[in-house]
RNA sequence: UGGGGUGUCGUCCAAUGGCAGGACUCUGGAUUCUGGCUCCAGGUAUCGAGGUUCAAAUCCUUGCACCCCAGCCA
C-alpha cells in the first residue's frame, strides 16, 4: 500500500454517531437562524505540532461543514510571537491535509486581523470601556481579587478618554518597555467569572511576528482576539474545547459593545487517551529532553509521528467518528484506536514473510542446489491484490519463538517430532536439535519436508495445527524492525509519585531488532509504505532505510491469541 | 467556601417521558494454510435520597462526586 498512491478523501462512509452539535446545528437550520449557513473554522497557535487530540477538533470542525455543505476555515491564532514560528505553521498545514481536509481558499492567520482589532480597540476606548493600566503583572494579579474575594479596581481605571487615547497609540509606537502597561476592558472588578474582571485586551511585547514583522510593538490577547476573528470571518459556529466555555460571557461582552457578527460557540469534551499525554507543553518537553527522538518519533500522539508509524488517515479518522463528541471529561482506551488501525490495514496491506529472530532450519531429505517457488496470496482480503512467487530453499530461517523444545499444553508450532506446515510451502517435521555447547541455546533445527505436500495441502487431508511463515536463507535479505510500545507505563502518565510524569515514561518503548530476514520482494517498498508481516503485524517503511540495510516500524502487532494464552498460563504457575 | 460545566456497562458514545442500545475491551464457541480476518454467543451500567406520572436515564426537590477558571499563554 503506497500512502500517496490511494484516494485520501474526507467523506467517509463509516456510520456517523449521534453528536449533539450535529444536533444544534440541524437546529439551527430548521429555524434558519443562521441562513441556513454553516461556517467552522480549526484556529491552532503554531507553536507546536498537532497531535491526535486536534485530530479531533479537526475532524469535528470540517466535518460538519462536509456534512452540511458549507465551509471550514484553517486559521491560525498568531497572537503570540515570542511562541510561534513558521516551522510550525507548515507542519500543521501538512498535517491537515493528511489527514484528508481541504480549507480551499479559507486559509487566514489572525494576525492579518491587528488593524481591525486595533481601531476596535480604539472605539472601546472612545466608548469609555476600556482603558490604559499602569498595574505590574504582580499588581494586576493581587488587584483581581480570589474565586472566593471580589477585586479591586485599578487606580488607574478612571483615567480620562483622550489619556488613554494618548497611552495606547504610544504603546503601539514603542514609547514604553515590555510589560509595562496594558490595555484593559471595563467590566466589573467584582465579576463571579473571573474572566469579566476588567480583562487585558493587548499587552507590549517587542518581538518581531512571523508574518507582520515589527510592524506592532502591542499584541493582541486571546479573549479580546479570538471572537473578533470568528465575527471577521462570519463564523456560524464556533466549536472549541469545554475550557472556553466560561470564557464566553466574555466575548459575547466584546461583540455586543462592537456590534458585530455574532457566531455561536459551542464547547466539547477534549480527546484524553490512555497511556498519552496531550498537551503542547508536555510533548515539547520530551522533545526538548531528548526523551523520544522528535516531533515525529514513531511513538509519539502527534500526526507526523503517527503517519511515521504508519497510521493511515482513513484509520483516524474512523477512531474520530467512533469515540463520538460529548461534554464529559472522558480518557478513551489507546485499544480503540489500535482497534480502527487494524481494521483498516486489514483490509489494505500486503502481506509478506519476514523473520525478526532467524532460527536456521535444514531441510535433510531437501536437494542440496534446488530452488522452487511457491506461490503466496497478496491480501486474502482484497482478490485484486493477485500472487507472488517465494523461493524455497534447504535452508530457511523460521521464527525462533515458533519452536519450543519442550512443548506447552496450548503450544501448537513446530517441536522435536512434530509436524508444522510452513505457509504457501510444504509440511515439515522436526528430526534433530542443534545447540551451542557452552550455551545449550538452540543454534539450528534439522527437519524433513513431505514431498507430496507443496502449496500446503496434504493428498490424505491431514492438516497440521499450526502454520508458520519462513525464508528461504539464501534469498532473504537483512533489515532492522524497531518495535514500539506504550510511551507511559501506567494508564494515566500524570499519575506519578513524585508528580512527574516524565517518570512515567517506559524504558522498554522501544526495541531496535536487527539481522531480521525478510523476503525479497520486501526490499522494494518504498518508504512510508505499509505491509504486513504474515503473523507477527502490520510494518511501515521508516525514511532512515538505505538501500542496502531497509527499516521498519512496527505499526501494530496482530491480535495475538497465543500471546494471551501463553500469559495466561504463566500468570498461573 | 464564588462562577461555569459534567455524572449511563470496565472504556467511549446513544436513547430528547414509552422494552436502556451500539462500539471497544473481556469470556466462551465456530471457521481458518496468518493462534490474523470473519461469524455466533455471553457478561457487566442510568451517582444517592425523595417526589410528579399509568410510565422517569429523561421532569421537580435535595444531596454527593468529578472537571475548568485567580497568565501581560492559547
Amino acid at each position: 500500500m503506497e500512502p500517496t498512491s490511494h484516494i485520501n478523501n474526507a467523506g467517509d462512509s463509516t456510520s456517523k454517531v449521534a453528536n449533539f452539535i450535529r444536533d444544534i446545528i440541524n437546529e439551527d437550520n430548521r429555524t434558519g437562524k443562521r441562513g441556513g449557513k454553516v461556517v467552522t473554522r480549526f484556529p491552532p497557535e503554531p507553536n507546536g505540532y498537532l497531535h491526535i487530540g486536534h485530530a479531533k477538533a479537526i475532524c469535528i470542525n470540517f466535518g460538519m461543514a462536509l456534512e452540511f455543505r458549507g465551509e471550514c476555515h484553517l486559521r491560525y491564532d498568531d497572537t503570540n510571537p515570542s511562541k510561534e514560528e513558521e516551522e510550525y505553521v507548515e507542519s500543521i498545514q501538512r498535517d491537515v491535509r493528511w489527514l484528508g481536509f481541504d480549507w480551499g481558499k479559507h486559509l487566514y492567520y489572525a494576525s492579518d486581523y491587528f488593524p481591525e482589532m486595533y481601531e476596535w480597540a480604539l472605539q472601546l476606548i472612545r466608548d469609555g470601556k476600556a482603558y490604559v493600566d499602569d498595574l505590574t503583572a504582580d499588581e494586576i494579579r493581587d488587584y483581581r481579587g480570589t474565586l472566593n474575594r471580589p477585586g479591586r479596581e485599578s487606580p488607574y481605571r478612571n483615567r480620562g478618554i483622550e489619556e488613554n487615547l494618548d497611552l495606547f497609540t504610544r504603546m503601539q509606537k514603542g514609547e514604553f518597555p515590555d510589560g509595562s502597561r496594558v490595555l484593559r476592558a471595563k467590566i466589573d472588578m467584582a465579576h463571579p467569572n473571573m474572566n469579566m474582571r476588567d480583562p487585558v485586551m493587548y499587552r507590549i511585547l517587542k518581538v518581531p511576528h512571523h508574518r507582520s514583522g515589527s510592524r506592532w510593538n502591542i499584541y493582541p490577547m486571546y479573549d479580546w482576539a479570538h471572537g473578533l476573528e470568528d465575527s471577521i470571518e462570519g463564523i456560524t459556529h464556533s466549536l472549541c474545547s469545554l475550557e472556553f466555555e466560561d470564557h464566553r460571557p466574555l466575548y459575547d461582552w466584546f461583540i455586543d459593545q462592537l456590534g458585530i457578527h455574532h457566531p455561536r460557540q459551542i464547547e466539547f469534551a477534549r480527546l484524553n487517551l490512555t497511556f498519552t499525554v496531550m498537551s503542547k507543553r508536555k510533548l515539547l518537553a520530551m522533545v526538548k529532553g531528548g526523551s523520544v527522538g522528535g516531533w515525529d518519533d514513531p511513538r509519539m500522539p502527534t500526526l507526523c509521528g503517527m503517519r511515521r508509524r504508519g497510521y493511515t488517515p482513513e484509520a483516524v479518522r474512523a477512531f474520530c467518528e467512533r469515540i463520538g463528541v460529548a461534554k464529559r471529561d472522558s480518557v478513551v482506551d489507546f485499544a480503540l484506536l489500535e482497534h480502527c488501525l487494524r481494521e483498516d490495514l486489514n483490509k489494505r496491506a500486503l502481506r509478506f514473510m519476514a523473520v525478526l529472530h532467524p532460527l536456521k532450519v535444514i531441510i535433510d531429505n531437501f536437494p542440496d542446489e534446488t530452488v522452487e517457488e511457491v506461490e503466496a496470496i497478496n491480501n486474502p482480503e482484497d482478490s485484486n491484490a493477485g500472487t507472488r512467487k517465494l523461493p524455497f530453499s534447504k535452508v530457511l530461517y523460521i521464527e525462533a519463538s515458533d519452536f519450543m523444545e519442550e512443548p506447552p499444553k496450548k503450544f501448537f508450532r513446530l517441536s522435536p517430532g512434530r509436524e508444522v506446515r510452513l505457509r504457501y510451502a510444504y509440511f515439515i517435521t522436526c528430526t534433530g536439535v542443534e545447540k551451542d555447547p557452552a550455551t545449550n541455546a538452540v543454534t539450528a533445527l534439522h527437519c524433513t519436508y513431505d514431498p507430496q505436500t507443496k502449496g500446503g495441502a496434504a493428498p490424505d487431508g491431514r492438516s497440521p495445527k499450526a502454520t508458520i511463515h519462513w525464508v528461504s536463507a539464501a534469498h532473504a535479505r537483512d533489515a532492522e524492525v524497531r518495535q514500539y510500545g506504550n510511551l507511559f507505563a501506567r494508564e494515566d502518565p500524570d499519575d506519578a509519585p513524585d508528580g512527574d510524569f516524565l517518570s512515567n515514561l517506559n524504558p522498554d518503548s522501544l526495541a531496535i531488532i536487527d539481522n531480521c530476514k525478510i523476503e525479497p520482494a520486501l526490499a522494494a517498498c518504498s518508504i512510508g509504505s505499509v505491509v504486513q508481516f504474515e503473523r507477527l503485524g502490520y510494518f511501515c517503511v521508516d525514511p532512515d532505510s538505505t538501500p542496502e540495510l531497509p527499516v521498519f516500524n512496527r505499526t501494530v502487532t496482530l491480535r495475538d491469541e497465543w500471546a494471551r494464552i501463553s500469559k495466561r498460563e504463566a500468570g498461573k504457575r
